[in-house]
DNA sequence: TCCAAACTTGACCAGCGGGTCAATAGGCTG
DNA sequence: CAGCCTATTGACCCGCTGGTCAAGTTTGGA
């Protein structure tokens, strides 16, 4: 009941937060939310259960803390990918590119977005952010539309659902081991299929 | 404990099972496995707790039930959209688009697919057929590499896995109410969707 | 008409799991 | 050293939930 908004930790207190937070992350993402105990974190952190609540409010404010220190990071290394001094076609693909590295080095997190998108009490947290990730996307894709580079005859709501689902789909699958290629074979591959789905695709001298 | 594997079941019987398990479906979809109790089950269908273990073994296996019997049903349904004497391409094309229709008519059950594909318990269920229907559009699609209809500089089974990552989560989408398009609409954007990013894209004079 | 099997009920149980708490240790500041 | 705050423990609590059961009703068939 305890943990006021602002309660001073020690440099060990923050490591012993941090430690908590990591063996949540990695049990939430190999059994989910709802199936992972707090006794198991406390457990897998190798501290009482006590101490889970010294730190946390609850199992659920623990879980909003980590996703929203994740969207932190997502937006930081986001930013970075592209270079606005490129066509909006070649920003779109290293976009995408960027995005399944991204995804592919903290799988841990994303297959625990992935699996709790539809738990109802964690829905708020979830779908807080999200939208900006499409914001930015279709931005890029209208920009191509209208250098001409992208035909509309399809809506570019629906494209940048497209390109934003092919990623974390295909990051999904690379979680899963259903395939085997490599982190840059696979954004190379995503980033070719969201261009062709898109409608994009440059190819004109391309053969087997 | 009951539940023989063979059990005379009268009509009544039979209606009754359905009852409990159109509940289970409704409540699972919209607050997922875990979240449903089984009592909350039992209320939704209007029948006493005792009853779901005259009909059922355990929650998880009424869960299994679920799940084959839709799996049973989609494979049907696609088979059939399929016109064997068609080129691979369109018979792609239908198949997604059946998918897509399948899909949307039968939200509640995808949306719990889409749900619980993480929990560790569920997980030799869920992963237990999508093999299957992964094999039915490889195929096709090896067939119509061969035919030269869709270049060969991709591998077939990460072509697969895109078009089963399109149809759902584009499904999955539209469950969500991140579109509003119609299902005809849908399944005719998503086919050509899949079409295009598969390289098969035949338009060639297609315009605004 | 009568039996057995199918069906239906709701009280009950056992264990699990989130959360609490009193007690204790340790560390910083005056 | 005294006082206070952080840190840490593990036993304990209690409500919830999957599952059981004994008892009763209905149905189908011989």
């Amino acid at each position: 009941m305890e943990s006021s908004p602002e309660r001073r930790l020690t440099d060990q207190g923050r490591e012993r937060k941090q430690q908590i937070l990591d063996a949540a992350t990695v049990l939430f993402a190999s059994r989910g939310y709802q199936a992972t105990r707090v006794a198991d974190i406390c457990a897998e952190a190798g501290v009482a259960k006590g101490l889970f609540y010294w730190y946390f409010d609850s199992k659920e404010s623990l879980f909003a803390d980590l996703i929203r220190s994740m969207r932190l990071q997502l937006r930081r290394t986001q930013g970075a990918a592209m270079d606005p001094s490129t066509d909006p076609v070649t920003r779109l693909r290293a976009g995408v590119e960027a995005s399944v590295r991204f995804m592919v080095d903290h799988a841990a997190y994303f297959s625990l977005i992935e699996s709790e998108r539809t738990d109802e009490s964690l829905r708020p947290v979830l779908s807080e952010g999200g939208e900006i990730y499409a914001a930015d996307t279709q931005r890029v894709i209208v920009e191509a539309q209208r250098a001409g580079l992208i035909p509309d005859y399809a809506d570019a709501q629906m494209l940048t659902l497209g390109v934003i689902g092919a990623v974390s789909h295909f990051c999904q699958f690379h979680r899963n081991g259903r395939t085997t290629m490599s982190v840059d074979e696979l954004a190379n591959f995503v980033a070719g299929w969201t261009v062709r789905a898109v409608g994009a695709d440059d190819r004109i001298t391309l053969g087997g």
